[in-house]
DNA sequence: TTGAAAGCGCTACCAC
DNA sequence: GTGGTAGCGCTTTCAA
């Protein structure tokens, strides 16, 4: 690996103005940039990383905690994994994972030893111990999900709450007095923070709006197809004319099979949204309406903040809550048999 | 943060003192170190990482490459991070995820500018471009996973081949004269090593049994359960009185949920045996025998070549099979209808 | 527009 | 058993 002073002896100037050159931050003649990028290619120079650390302020890393426990939904929490490595690239950096218990102790760690500019946190738990190791390390951290006590820190994304609401609002305003939830796992109420804060806002808004509204889970730890069908089955007993499905691929398409195995189709007899998704709805057998939850999205946000937090003006702490969108696929219709002859006239 | 002069100052001994008395790599007295180990506490200090890799020639970090693409089973592919992640901090060494294009284009790049001591490729496929990154650079790199082309390189993993032919023996052992393989989706037979190498050795050690064997796969890029039930009911309707399966967690509980609604039981109508799976197969609605594969072996014995490899004595290139193991759970009974009446007498 | 040189914080060699 | 110090390869003043 050729190091920089062969670079600036090969191009004939000395190591600064090749230091300069590459990193643009003084102007170098045209001329001398030319022999200086030649001589970068022909020694296939790249600058070391750890020298770069060292002289520099910046280790152009990001910690990205995430605990991957096994009692959590692999797909989704791929995803933002996949979209934060994506969203650090983008802007140079690459991302080192923290897992296991490492999700704690790396965390302690990286921000002791300086191998990374900031913490990403994934996976975050209402009462998310890696909140009060934000607050001690002195390394930006930002949050992805919101923990129970967020003072101080830096929070990033999708407004569930809106997203629910909105869904409420959706049905109601097309004549439904009685919904269904078709909500998580009952592990992920506990250990996520998210399904409590859409079960919450649906069951509010609905209240504002006088509708009637039941809740059911997808499972204990994983999403149970029987399960899933039992609930569904049962909302639909209870009365429901609309589903809001806050939960897996697997079990929205549990749902649809329950429907049409009682003979009801959608959205003629049965309206449904889904809410919080970060997979494709239309791909399901049955397109379905949905306020999704873009991993991208998130993560994009959250890069932007952790390196604006390395800047002169670093972000307030905050929740930065990103505004739902809603995409319609036609699975939302007035309810069959109107709740109320009232409504119908 | 403070720095080993800092420590050295306190502890009232010179850096190097520090140094060796944190590294372990040279005697100190014991109340020497006391004194500094104090220090240490009483300062919070941590060695800065740019300094570690740019004074001692290792950085302490792997990258692992893996494309997470989403065609993938996100669980399994999980499982292997996970255990990487482990393998490696048992270690003392971080991973640097390389997903999407970084798999490839981050390659080069932490080879080139000395960001990791050693590369780990995960997910890797028959004609996998990773292959002839690493035989262009020098950072050691170690595949878990067998390319078509694996001259030279250093392989890891679970010996499928060996895996499956023992599926077949203990059918063929029991009785069982027809066999189907519930194999993997479409995709994986392209996208990934092992999914071919399963089929072709149960076809191969059925041809030596002297057993049919039929094959059947389990979707195009997901696993489909509707496809799924198909594909079984296909194998048994086609005379099959034992199943392999290869393939999700799903996948397998639609193959259980198919015969169950033939009225068929496992294993007294249906021999099953599980080939190459990373879930625990006793938690499906029928226990099922298993030769599983364990991300964390695998993962353990990359680690440990990577780390030889930067050793004196680096391994040898070669393939390093795991010795499947097999694991009863009695799903396993001789056919219900002898397939030929001398096999009985 | 360019160059010289002082560190960044360690590791490891050479002395004692 | 301990200390001094020369780098590791870069970034970034300070000078010209």
């Amino acid at each position: 690996m050729a190091n920089i002073n062969e670079v600036a002896e090969v191009a004939g100037v000395s190591i600064s103005t090749v230091s300069y050159a590459l990193s643009g931050k003084r102007p170098v003649a045209p001329d001398t940039r030319r022999r200086i990028e030649a001589a970068v290619l022909e020694l296939g120079y790249s600058p070391n990383a750890g020298a770069r650390m060292l002289a520099g302020s910046r280790t152009q890393i990001f910690a990205l905690t995430e605990p991957l426990r096994n009692d959590t939904h692999a797909p989704t929490h791929m995803s933002f994994v996949l979209a934060t490595a994506i969203a650090a690239r983008r802007n140079d950096y690459d991302i080192l994972l923290l897992t296991d218990e490492q999700a704690q102790a790396g965390m302690s760690r990286v921000a002791a030893n300086g191998l990374v500019d900031a913490i990403l946190v994934l996976d975050v738990a209402p009462d998310d111990p890696r909140v009060a190791l934000a607050r001690q390390i002195s390394t930006p951290t930002v949050f992805i999900g919101i923990p129970d006590d967020h003072d101080g820190l830096v929070c990033v994304d999708l407004d569930f709450e809106a997203a629910a609401a909105r869904a409420v609002d959706v049905l109601v305003d097309a004549g439904h007095a009685s919904i269904g939830l078709v909500g998580q796992t009952e592990t992920a109420y506990v250990k996520s923070n998210f399904p409590p804060r859409v079960r919450a806002s649906v069951l509010a808004r609905a209240g504002e709006r006088d509708a009637d509204v039941a809740h059911g889970t997808s499972g204990i730890k994983h999403a149970d197809r029987a399960w899933v069908r039992r609930t569904t089955g049962d909302l639909l007993a209870g009365g429901a004319t609309a589903l809001i499905l806050h939960c897996s691929d697997e079990a929205h398409s549990a749902v649809l099979a329950e429907i049409e195995s009682r003979g009801l189709r959608v959205p003629q007899d049965v309206s449904v949204i889904s809410v919080g998704a970060s997979f494709d709805t239309t791909a399901l057998p049955v397109s379905v309406d949905s306020i999704p939850l873009v991993p991208q999205t998130s993560c994009d946000l959250a890069v932007e903040l952790a390196i604006q937090a390395l800047g002169p003006d670093r972000p307030e702490p905050g929740v930065r809550l990103i505004a739902p969108t809603y995409s319609p696929q036609g699975s939302v219709a007035p309810p069959a048999t109107p709740s109320s002859e009232t409504a119908a006239s």
